[in-house]
DNA sequence: TGCCCGCGGGG
DNA sequence: GTGTACGCGGGCA
């Protein structure tokens, strides 16, 4: 019996029955329960582009013909497409199996009016996404009849007749079960080694109280309610299989749990002789295989949040290391429990009670940091597997360029064009072997002080550029004419604008709908808030991963002179902004890639925003110069080292309306510099920018490193801070965190590979790394002011003094005698 | 400068 | 058997 209902899918895998692969889409009911819905008429399909249209007809009867001993040709069909601009006579080829495509088209290649068989490497799975259009999360009407004595007894089995989009609200993370795991293993070094040593705890942790537990085999007496202790490591195993069996989670989550947590209970699964047999369909847990190893659920999203975050926030967070620890500090404001994870071996085989209880909690904890990062990525990962139409499990392992081109990839469709194949190595070789495209444009300042300053910038100037542009190997030096000439590549290179091609009118498409859902932010309310600034966000990442996958190598758009004549075209118009300013009576003071800062002094910012309403209707297609902010004070510093010149992403400026120093590249937003100095630096900048008191901030630094040679500065201000990059024992080089930590360790403190470690100068003779002591160790009276004062202080407010006629030399009080009489 | 190697996260 | 997939930095020649 046919039935009809709505539904949210949540993944899709393929399914062996009998002889034939089956689609299954794992998809919510209306209880939220997980059902599969089996789609077994979607044929498998590539595409064949012949040489000469009049070989048509030939061509169909000969692969009508065609005799293959294990697959058929099912379906010919002639399509207008395009390819690389150009359209070709197209057949599209339907195959009787899944994996018929492959063999087939090398059959095809063979043949002399073939040109190319295309969409061969595009997965099977991926096609009927792409094709079919719906998206994950977002609510489906399909019509289905349910299959009695399914493959898998506890969840429902349909044959798919039907399927198709209708609006409602998509799935959130509060409708959502969610369970985060993480494993604890016995390990006596760092080495790890699934063969020898046991899986000791297992943590599970949903929202739910229910779906707290630590699984382990101690057989200690726990305080903690949530252990489940059980007989064995086999038997622990199985429980949490049972457990993922009866909570039926839609989500499960870990960290690293791709290449640890996973890889580690699998090997330890072949070596009990036990099935990781856990997906929703009854099959295995799959690694993809490669260089790295993405571990897949069929119908329950796996996600590592290691992974996705690693390879997808990069750009957004401040942290350098993404352990769990650091990325838990900055996104959640939440932190690992502090135990000593190298003691565990030992606790275990003591049994300590207490000891071992504390690591249950953290591994407890650990489960439960990934459902709240989860939580808080949700809806930008949610977001994603909508944009793309991919499942959770392959979004959240996509790189940025393989975003962007499977973005193209769905988009191909609905433009009628063909994707070019993934190139071969030799191919990715030779590209490789590619000088580098011209960068960015800088004008360099002119180190001083500047008052009343209208900073502009280009509103995502690539994407803009080869969208407004038309940059794209399709229609790449059609013509000569000389006003489509790519500047800078005179007779060379010319793109012409006039012929609506694809990746420009994708780009455009993202650019555009970016700007129109920042507008709507406005009027939407608020619980629709997070999703569209979600979307708004991972609209940002596309457009401005798009010029980088031009140059990518691995890219099926690749186009090495698209990447070239994108980053000219944006110079041209930035140095153009430049020279139009200039006229308009408006001095530079610096501009970088995209953005320019205009000296207004006494004119009003009318008159620069005038400027820019002009400028902005010689532009062409969407480029647009965007007003950022305006300023009352900046000072751009000397580079260091050069004479002449002023320093790039180096300088200060003064948000009178928000009272605001805006402080970029300067010792002050380092955090590897000592408070003292970076105090003192701040201080400065706000004598000499919001008081426009120079005199007295060189009095105060004065005053400051009297203050150090007298002893007045509290020590945790003289302390520095480094972070080791690996493993102590790994360092041949004398630095003086690594003898610090050295020391430290001997008397007991835990130190890891990405520590960080806290030390301060002491008097004395030798290098740094001799003079490197413990805070707590020395007393103020042995701390090296000196040192403070020369290589800190100074460093850090001399280049700012110095725009206003002050020497450094100055301000220490042994120097003062001859210098301060020539300024007072 | 170019090549090779190994790391990241995880216990 | 339908993602056969990393990207960067340090060490060394």
């Amino acid at each position: 019996m046919s039935e009809k209902f709505v539904c949210h899918p949540i993944d899709i895998a393929l399914a062996r029955v009998g002889e034939d692969i089956v689609l299954n889409i794992f998809a919510l009911d209306e209880n939220n329960e997980t059902i599969i819905l089996q789609q077994s008429d979607f044929a498998n399909y590539f595409y064949v582009l012949l040489n000469d249209e009049s070989d048509t007809e030939k061509a169909i009867e000969a692969i009508q013909n065609m005799k293959h001993d294990k697959y058929t040709v099912i379906d010919i069909e002639k399509v207008t497409k395009t390819y690389i601009g150009k359209s070709h006579p197209t057949l599209k080829i339907s195959v009787n199996h899944v994996y018929a495509t492959k063999p087939i088209s090398e059959l095809l290649k063979k043949e002399s009016f073939v040109r190319e068989t295309l969409h061969v490497d595009i997965p099977y799975t991926r096609k009927f996404l792409f094709d079919t259009n719906f998206e994950f999360l977002k609510p489906v009407e399909v019509e289905a009849i349910q299959i009695e004595n399914a493959k898998v007894p506890n969840i429902p089995t349909y044959t798919l007749t039907s399927l198709n989009k209708i609006k409602g609200d998509e799935l959130t993370f509060s409708d959502l079960t969610v369970i985060g795991f993480d494993i604890e293993t016995y390990s006596k070094t760092k080495q790890i080694n699934s063969q020898e040593n046991p899986i000791l705890s297992i943590a599970v942790y949903g929202q739910n109280e229910n779906h707290q537990k630590v699984f382990t085999w101690s057989n200690h007496k726990s305080k903690h309610k949530y252990v489940v202790q059980c007989e064995d490591e086999i038997t622990m195993i199985k429980a949490f299989f049972k457990f993922l069996k009866e909570k039926n989670p839609h989500i499960i989550c870990g960290y690293n749990s791709d290449a640890f947590d996973w890889a580690y209970i699998k090997d330890r699964c072949d070596k009990f002789k036990l099935k990781l047999n856990i997906g929703v369909d009854g099959s295995e847990l799959k690694f993809s295989s490669g260089n790295v190893s993405y571990s897949y659920i069929n119908g329950m999203p796996n996600i590592d949040l290691y992974h996705y975050i690693r390879t997808n926030m990069r750009n957004s967070l401040e942290t350098t290391s993404y352990s769990l620890s650091n990325v838990s500090k900055e996104l959640l404001g939440d932190d690992k429990i502090d135990v000593d994870i190298s003691k565990l071996h030992k606790v275990w085989d003591t049994k300590n009670e207490p000891a071992l209880d504390e690591y249950l909690k953290y591994n407890l904890h650990d489960s439960k940091l990934c459902v709240d990062l989860l939580e808080k990525l949700f809806s930008n990962i949610a977001e994603f597997t909508r944009m793309i139409h991919l499942p959770l499990q392959d979004v959240t392992r996509l790189s940025y360029s393989q975003l962007v081109e499977n973005y193209l990839i769905m988009n191909a469709n609905k433009y009628n064009v063909l994707a070019p194949p993934k190139p071969p190595t030799e191919v990715v070789n030779k590209r490789l072997a590619l000088p580098k495209n011209v960068g960015a444009f800088v004008f360099k300042p002119t180190p001083g002080f500047y008052e009343h300053i209208a900073v502009f910038d280009f509103r995502s100037l690539y994407p803009s550029v080869i969208a407004s542009c038309n940059i794209d190997e399709g229609v790449m030096n059609l013509t000569n004419n000389p006003d489509h000439q790519v500047p800078e590549y005179p007779g060379q290179l010319y793109f012409d604008p006039d012929i609506p091609s694809f990746i420009p009118q994708v780009t455009k498409q993202i650019v555009v709908r970016r700007d129109e859902l920042k507008a709507e932010l406005k009027t939407v309310r608020e619980e629709k808030k997070e999703m569209l600034k979600a979307r708004i966000y991972n609209l940002k990442i596309l457009a401005n991963s798009l010029y980088g996958y031009l140059s990518y190598a691995r890219a099926r758009w690749h186009c090495y002179e698209c990447g070239g004549a994108t980053t000219a075209f944006s110079r041209h118009y930035i140095k153009q902004t430049i020279a139009k300013a200039q006229e308009a009576g408006f001095k530079t003071i610096y501009s970088d890639t995209d953005s320019v800062f205009l000296e207004l002094k006494e004119r009003p910012i009318t008159e620069a925003l005038n400027f820019m309403t002009e400028l902005n209707k010689t532009l062409p297609g969407i480029m647009e110069l965007e007003f950022e902010d305006e300023f009352e004070t900046g000072i751009f510093v000397q580079a260091k080292g050069k004479a002449g010149g002023g320093a790039k992403k180096r300088y200060a400026l003064y948000d009178e309306d928000k009272d605001n120093l805006k402080i970029v590249g300067l010792e002050y937003v380092r955090n590897d510099w000592s408070d003292i100095a970076r105090e003192t630096q701040y201080e400065v900048l706000k004598r000499v920018l919001k008081d426009r008191d120079p005199k007295s901030a060189f009095e105060y630094s004065r005053s400051v490193i009297k203050d150090v040679e007298e002893g007045n500065i509290p020590m945790e201000k003289f302390v520095l801070t480094s972070r080791l990059s690996r493993d102590l024992d790994k360092y041949e080089t004398n630095l003086p965190h690594v003898i610090i930590a050295r020391q430290m360790k001997e008397r007991g403190d835990i130190i890891h590979s990405r520590s960080h470690i806290r030390y301060v100068i002491a008097k004395g003779k030798g290098a740094m790394y001799e003079k490197a002591r413990i805070p707590e160790d020395i007393s103020l009276e042995t701390i090296d002011t000196e040192y403070y004062i020369e290589n800190q202080i100074e460093p850090a407010v001399s280049q700012i003094l110095a725009v206003f006629g002050y020497n450094g030399d100055d301000l220490s009080e042994t120097h003062v005698q001859g210098g301060l009489g020539d300024f007072f």
